[in-house]
DNA sequence: AACAGCAATGCAAACGTTTTCATTTCTGGT
DNA sequence: ACCAGAAATGAAAACGTTTGCATTGCTGTT
């Protein structure tokens, strides 16, 4: 049924053994612990192996040293700014560290998680990566009872099960609003995505709406609105709710949908900031060069992707919990232009 | 130096097909084959493997078969609108197929791509999607040698020697300048990304070029700016070309430059598209809801990562090359509010 | 009822490394 | 020089599958 690829000569460790005049142990040995083998044979060994153009298998080896090199990387999303700063650090880091990254999307779908990480394990990583706290038990106790190590990134929570990188979304939420509230602001609106699956989404929101109770401040459910993670989305949204008695800022679940609020703005002959504030939360690729830029919480997504791959290698070695078990990450309030005082 | 993570029980195929009172070589052909194992025997093997939560190594399995179900995916840049679309629709299309993606990025920098591919030869890959046709020749040597297909995502030639499949960048170019000229603009500028190693920006610069020449428009060199692919680095750039001495149009690289355009027309109050026509290429995530929105061309990018996908599997699993040699994906201009006739 | 021919299965040899244990080759102190 | 002990290497047994070949179990035809 399928035809078999010829096996196009490339040499294996055992021609380069017989070509260095050393047992292929001695080449392994030279590959994975350089210094352990006497320099003269170290130069024969690299000899040979350049000569020959060899290419180790690191399958091969993966089969009895029980580490493939290979860690995984599971979210929500590829095609969207959120994620893909920390995609990049991520993987980045790891071509550092010889390792490569497996990467899958499941679009918020739970149940293809399940069977992400099983393929995943299929492939035998060393380590899995997750967005966020909410997952289905299932592929945690398989990756439990494999030994293989998983954490989650992007959010913090003090209490979380997993071992976690990120920055405290509720913290987030209750920040930027209490900017707004610290201009001023009183008639506040709130444009999140949906927080089913999501506790990014929902440990914001929670914040946000926490920020208020704490000024004793009345929370209104019609100055809540739901709002896909795409622009063109929160655009539509935005312009509904700026259409009959507009608020005077707007706290927006991320910047693509704060994106989206300014392009309704721009449609609706809304002035940025003198008829409505925005802020966001994210300072993705682009935030900050709108017109008016874009006040908005930073989140330090690349080193968020760095410290998580450090740390999901750290556990794989040791085979131990991270010596860190939950890492928080630091985010900062950037002040632009799409926010106003209005005491 | 590494602790061994201990073989926490996972259980084997020979456990299944024991369980199972089957040899292993049956359980082996009820996984890639099922139809050839008989139907009441399928059951018993099914209920062993579920029973026993046996997850199949693949990489023990590539081992002997030369297949790996790992494809490699080399592109310049993850943290960028450009490509995330068509990484997002390979990795689907991947996932549809059972196979998984394995995806790197190199920041435009050839060199380490030879380490990537590399890497991803290290690992067995059953095939190379890259981007583009600017690669160094060691890489491609490598995989043909062994026997690795590779192709060319994203630009398309009719003479290229790598299998492609992508857009005519060419034409492209020549597309968004034609439609300018059609519109009645003559003084018009060009914001493009460096063509160094960059086959695609190129090949856009030139059919740009071309039209003008077509219709016996002098090109000048004084319209002609560089702008890297950062919305605030394009914004900079366009403000310079903006304060002194305006065009009436400019045709943007791509939309990311583009979107930096509209930005620094906001900035310095020139208005769109009645003092300024701005034309991108791409259609991006966010380009449609722009204020105004903005004329483009669209590439189809999510047909072309699956197209890739499919490409690929094809060779791979032929051993051949693919049975289209080079796929042109079509494109379309899509007119928006960001350009004007000024005839 | 016997048999041809195919379908279904089993046996055992790969696949290309890593690693344990054993052996050989150094090194430095006397 | 000699020897103890360390450093460097080698031999061979894994690792968990797939697959070619051989064998057994069926099906339907005469």
């Amino acid at each position: 049924m399928i035809a078999t690829r010829s096996r196009k000569g490339a040499p294996g460790l055992v021609e380069v053994a017989a070509r260095a005049g050393v047992s292929p142990a001695t080449v392994s040995r030279y590959f994975n612990n350089p210094d352990i083998v006497k320099p003269r044979t170290q130069s024969r060994i690299a000899e040979a192996a350049t000569d020959l153009g060899y290419i180790r298998d690191r399958m091969a080896g993966a089969l009895h040293s029980r580490f493939s090199g290979t860690i995984g990387l599971i979210v929500p999303t590829i095609d969207n700014a959120i994620f893909s700063e920390l995609i990049e650090a991520f993987s980045e880091r790891l071509r550092e560290r010889e390792r490569t990254m497996l990467i899958a999307s499941h679009g918020y779908d739970l149940p293809l998680e399940v069977a992400i990480v099983r393929s995943l394990l299929e492939r035998r990583i060393d380590g899995v990566v997750l967005i966020g706290f909410d997952h289905d038990s299932i592929p945690l106790e398989m990756l439990a009872q494999r030994g293989v190590p998983a954490i989650s990134a992007w959010n913090y929570r003090q209490n979380s099960a997993l071992a976690c990188v990120g920055a405290d979304n509720f913290a987030a939420g209750a920040t930027v609003t209490e900017h707004l509230l610290d201009l001023g602001h009183r008639d506040i609106a709130f444009l999140f995505p949906e927080t089913v699956s999501n506790d990014r989404a929902r440990d914001r929101l929670g914040g946000a709406q926490n920020a208020l109770k704490r000024r004793e401040i009345e929370i209104s459910t019609q100055r809540l609105a739901v709002a896909p993670y795409d622009i063109g989305d929160a655009k539509a949204v935005a312009k509904a709710l700026l259409s009959e008695n507009p608020p005077s800022a707007v706290v927006c679940g991320n910047d693509i949908i704060a994106q989206g609020v300014v392009y309704a703005c721009q449609a609706l002959g809304v002035r940025i900031p003198n008829d409505l504030s925005i802020i966001g939360i994210g300072d993705f690729r682009g935030s900050a060069h709108m017109e008016p830029g874009l006040t908005t919480l930073r989140l330090p997504a690349r080193q968020i992707g760095q410290v998580a791959a450090d740390t999901i290698l750290e556990m794989s070695l040791s085979g131990l919990p991270p010596s860190e078990k939950r890492q928080k990450i630091d985010s900062t309030l950037i002040e632009r232009g799409s926010t106003k005082n209005v005491e």
